[in-house]
DNA sequence: ATGATATTTGCACTGAATGCAAAGATGAGA
DNA sequence: TCTCATCTTTGCATTCAGTGCAAATATCAT
């Protein structure tokens, strides 16, 4: 094929009329100007410029391939150009993928922020339940809360994932409070499981790790019914704390066994970015990923207690 | 700067969905197809296409690119195509240079049958006396008469430039026929020259050469005159037979000494093509350079007598 | 005529591109 | 769940295109 080094050393010389004024513009010999556009003539299979010694001179055909040429080369250092302004700042449409109730709850509520910092960036946010595949999505960044599938791409931790024990008042005020993980037992426990069988909850606390086989008149696989029954004053669950963090501050859920916390499990590695191992990682992606690093912080804002520092320490929490 | 194969491989990626394949449809090793995008990369700044093992996912600068790219590629061959087109067959603009006299005469009557043998091809005619250069005037052939320079440009003879001696019959019924060359000295002879001086006419016949000086009442440096004052029965003229060939046959004018010719000399050198020595030469001008020795044949039109065959051969007249 | 400068070609050399093999990764099917 | 087939990527040796220099040839200006 023909090389696009000799095309644009074709029109070169067209603009200097010399191939030695050519390598001297670009350093180089008048003997390399010189083969390179034989090579171009040779693969276009016709003459492009006749020479003398003193001057060159159009063909006819060379006359229709320079107009045509140097107008192509525009466009395509044009194109080049576009491509690398797209990264020289955030910029363009960001695809975010992420699960349904963090996202709502805790990516939504970012994009203003984010977008009011990055005003030429657009946001596509994708929220669904099922892992979905980043390039089947078209999605340039994933939040993934726990289960962290082992792939080629690069996971940036933005939070723990601490669960906790709470109910509403009312439950409490009925129930009574439990005061050691034992008394779960005697508990309706809303059971979050994604399989049949017991299900135990592995509570650490100052005495060591507890696991208490739980349960209650209501299992399901979807948190959201846990955290509406929780609410409406059904029992006790275990939900993540940014799904509850808020309500327990406001006092519209209480937390349970506050010296406890679940046992790190598959569940609890945390809240991580994923976006894909590319050489060249876009900077609206790392945009965004700083900007979730630095809003969640190393204490979310989930994780806020009203006294101002009760419960573990999230940032040791794994 | 970034290589077009680059481009062609990327493109040609996205169109394939797999290096590998691409890899297999242009006989290439899959890690080569791999390198040159990952260069292209590099050049442009930014992840084009996202990898996995099983899929090829374009980044948002990768679409952007294609797009654009994509386009561009297209055109690029098209302007190749639409050269190499002009090189298929006869086609365009031909520049002709000639100089006045014999342009008029034979190359200019010419061209109705070239143009109708290759419709494609428009025909740009410039006659000028001073000789010019190709270059300069953005011809692509010349024919010229006699006298050859040396340059880099490549003559093709395409006939004898044979000068004979005429007069009109009036003349000679008035001054007498001459017999032999020394008769001349007495007659009115018609003097081209563009120097000063004696004017001697070199004739070769059958009993070898013979010089002889010569004069009259008309020296000019212009052969057009020379031709006029011969027609309107001033004396003897020594003019090329391209010029006073048809003349004879149709006997405004008569041959004078016909066994003998003007002895060779730098304006006969003959009639020939020029163009340049380029390496690839255009179908036009070969076209028009075969049309012109075919049309004058081995021997020209203008030197057939109306016997047949009468005066020296031209094939053999140098 | 002579000098300065232009293109082109031969020649040696450097660097980029290539293919192969191996390693890591992913999806399909047993 | 495990295995296999297939994909991308990287290291390594090799090949080939591209480069610069010098010499030859050609042209214009002085």
């Amino acid at each position: 094929m023909n090389s696009l080094n000799a095309i644009r050393l074709f029109t070169a010389a067209v603009d200097a009329g010399s191939f030695s004024e050519v390598g001297r513009r670009l350093g180089m010999a008048p003997s390399s100007v010189s083969r390179q556009v034989a090579a171009l003539e040779d693969s276009v299979g016709a003459q492009l410029i006749h020479r003398t010694t003193r001057k060159l001179g159009l063909t006819e055909a060379g006359r229709l391939y320079f107009e045509r040429v140097s107008r192509i080369l525009a466009e395509l250092d044009e194109a080049t150009a576009a491509v690398s302004h797209l990264e020289e700042s955030p910029r363009g449409v960001l695809h975010v993928n992420g699960p349904t109730a963090f996202g709502v709850r805790h990516v939504a509520p970012a994009l203003p922020d984010f977008l009011a910092r990055y005003p030429e960036v657009r946001v596509e946010l994708t929220l669904t339940d099922n892992f979905v595949d980043l390039l089947e999505v078209g999605a340039d960044v994933a939040v993934r809360v726990g289960e962290l599938e082992d792939s080629s791409l690069i996971a940036r931790r933005l939070a723990p994932n601490r669960r906790v024990l709470c109910a509403s008042p009312g439950y409490l005020a009925r129930a009574g409070t439990p005061e050691r993980p034992g008394d779960l037992a005697a508990h309706n426990c809303l059971v979050y499981t994604r399989h049949h069988g017991n299900v135990n909850w592995n509570l650490g606390g100052p005495d060591g790790l507890a696991e208490v086989r739980v349960g209650g008149n209501l299992r399901t696989n979807n948190t959201e019914a846990v955290h509406a029954a929780a609410l409406g004053g059904l029992g006790i669950a275990l939900l993540p704390s940014w799904l509850v963090g808020q309500e327990v501050q406001s006092g519209r859920l209480v937390e349970v066994l506050p010296g406890y916390r679940a046992a790190p499990g598959a569940l609890d590695t945390g809240i991580h970015a994923l976006y894909p191992a590319d050489r060249h990682l876009s900077t609206k992606v790392r945009a965004f990923v700083d900007f979730l690093v630095e809003r969640y912080g190393p204490r979310p804002y989930w994780e806020e207690t009203p006294e101002g520092s009760a419960g573990p320490d999230p940032r040791t929490a794994r």
